[in-house]
DNA sequence: GAGTTTGAAACT
DNA sequence: CAGTTTCAAACTC
């Protein structure tokens, strides 16, 4: 009946009547014991002159309705987010995964920014230089941060630096969190894995160009999915264009400023760092400027999906994309990143060489060509617009120089005016070999190179020097690989953001 | 920073 | 399922 009276009466026009106004009051800190009665209170309340019902019941009604009677007390935010896994309490839904969580498929894309003020929330990044941890501060109030309205709970994360108001979000109260867990997977059991395959907007009046619509935020157009209205956020959407543009300048200021505050300058060879969040690979987070790009296949804008989606407006593509494959490198693995491996094998080689004992300048021997003329060039055309866009998240933007004296060189270390060892050439160029050969003959590749490879060391016989330089070489590319072989499993499993893997995939090698 | 708008999530 | 309420973020001023 009166229903919260003392809530809706008090707003009669107001829709938004806010009971932080209270909240604030009672509990300046956000962790003091919240008093106000926002609704959940008040059941709890009620509840509470009842408290007999014994700890099953109490349980359940956490799980089904509003807020257990319990504590009011919120501890201090506990540190770290974590996602617990919570099988456990699997009610055994009709939906529910065969065995086990599987991680989902995950949607990869960058996604806008959320940057509001300059002073972003997003303290956490560069916990401790290596491995940037993001995790937005929620600011709710009357959520106790269990419900999906918190963002720290949806992403499965544990507030951390929120400034939330009676969280319950916390190791501390794993319990209820669990619970509460529970119920979000009763209802939604794709819940806590991010931005997960959402079912789409449903928008009314923005056109799907603001960030209240999660498409759009997501930095996804709409899909088949969405039931939006008049929705502006498709591929090729000059408002869209427009909209994003806004954005993307948005983000290079917040950017800029970032790499100031971190880096205190902004120096040509300074790391930058871009990586923030990465929102424990799931909830999008940062969206970098996409150089206005919208073709759906740029590099730098891997499909929010492994699988393409069919975009609501543009049916043509409905049939074509429906099933396009795409690795979990996509879009992350960028040619200037092999470029620069490349660049730093020949480096290590060079400096093997140095460092060695005697050196054979005999380049002629082994090292055979029909590797040397097809030049790196096919490289740059096949992917050139990589190179620009990925401007802010790689370290250092030389890639194109460094890309033409290397490709160039033929055989020719530059820099020391000096022949490179068979190995190194090899590796300069075994790539695009690869692929050539591929074509051409599948079967015999592996051979063809391993029999190249060791043909060159032996070519060289009993020079050590070289020996010695293509192991640590190729020890480099193996770990390189390695790594490689890690990142994309992570990609494909967890889903991180572009940033963050660029991030990873350059530590590669660094 | 306060106030408004918005659409998802929660609830009935 | 639809209609309503609640919620916290996005946005505006
Ligand atoms: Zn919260
Ligand atoms: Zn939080
Ligand atoms: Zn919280
Ligand atoms: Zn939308
Ligand atoms: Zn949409
Ligand atoms: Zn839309």
């Amino acid at each position: 009946m009166e229903h919260r009276e003392g809530v809706g009466a008090a707003a009669p026009v107001m829709m938004q009547l806010d009971i932080a106004v209270n909240f604030t009051a009672a509990a300046g800190n956000a962790n003091a014991k919240g008093n106000s009665q926002p609704k959940w209170l008040e059941e709890a309340n009620s509840k509470h002159a009842r408290a007999v019902l014994g700890p099953q019941s109490a349980s359940r009604q956490l799980a089904r309705t509003k807020f257990p009677p319990r504590k009011m007390v919120m501890p201090p935010k506990s540190p770290h987010r974590e996602l617990p896994r919570m099988a456990e309490r699997s009610q055994s839904p009709p939906v529910a995964p065969v065995g086990e969580p599987v991680p989902v498929p995950k949607p990869a894309l960058q996604p806008l920014m959320k940057m509001e003020s300059p002073k972003s929330r997003e303290h956490n990044w560069e916990q401790n230089g290596g491995t940037p941890k993001k995790q937005k501060q929620c600011r709710c109030k009357n959520s106790r941060c269990l419900k999906l309205y918190c963002e720290c709970f949806a992403n499965g994360a544990y507030c951390d630096g929120c400034n939330c108001v009676n969280c319950y979000n916390t190791k501390e109260n794993e319990a209820d969190r669990k619970e509460a867990m529970g119920a979000v997977l009763e209802r939604k059991p794709n819940a806590f894995y991010g931005a997960e395959q959402s079912r789409g907007c449903n928008c009314k009046r923005t056109g799907c160009l603001k960030k209240y619509c999660e498409c759009f935020q997501a930095n996804i157009p709409c899909s088949y999915k969405c039931k939006c209205i008049d929705c502006k956020n498709f591929e090729g959407c000059e408002e869209r264009k427009a909209r994003l543009y806004h954005y993307s300048a948005d983000s290079m200021a917040f950017i800029q400023q970032a790499n100031v505050a971190i880096n205190g300058a902004i120096g040509p060879s300074s790391k930058k760092i871009i990586a923030f969040d990465e929102t424990s690979r799931r909830k999008y987070t940062k969206w970098l400027p996409e150089s206005h790009q919208e073709p759906c296949f740029t590099s730098g804008t891997p499909s929010s999906q492994s699988f393409v989606q069919p975009s609501k407006h543009d049916p043509t593509k409905l049939g074509l994309s429906k099933s396009a494959y795409r690795s979990p490198l996509s879009g992350i693995l960028q040619l200037q990143h092999v470029n620069d491996f490349c660049k730093l094998l020949v480096e290590v080689s060079t400096e093997a060489a140095k460092t060695l004992p005697e050196e054979r300048k005999m380049i002629d021997g082994g090292i055979d060509v029909n590797r040397a003329d097809t030049s790196c060039r096919h490289y740059e055309d096949s992917n050139d617009h990589q190179s620009q866009q990925s401007a802010v998240e790689l370290p250092e933007n030389r890639g194109n120089e460094d890309r033409t004296s290397l490709c160039e060189s033929d055989g020719y270390d530059i820099q020391n005016g000096r022949p490179l060892s068979p190995g190194t050439l090899a590796l300069m160029c075994d790539e695009r070999d690869a692929t050539f050969m591929a074509a051409n003959a599948p079967s015999t590749v592996t051979e063809s190179n391993t029999t190249t490879i060791s043909k060159s060391a032996s070519a060289l016989g009993p020079d050590q020097s070289y020996i010695e330089q293509e192991r640590l070489v190729l020890t480099r590319l193996r770990c390189f690989l390695n790594g490689l072989i890690t990142c994309g499993s992570i990609e494909g499993n967890e889903f991180n953001h572009k940033v963050s893997s660029t991030s990873g995939i350059l530590m590669l090698w660094s």
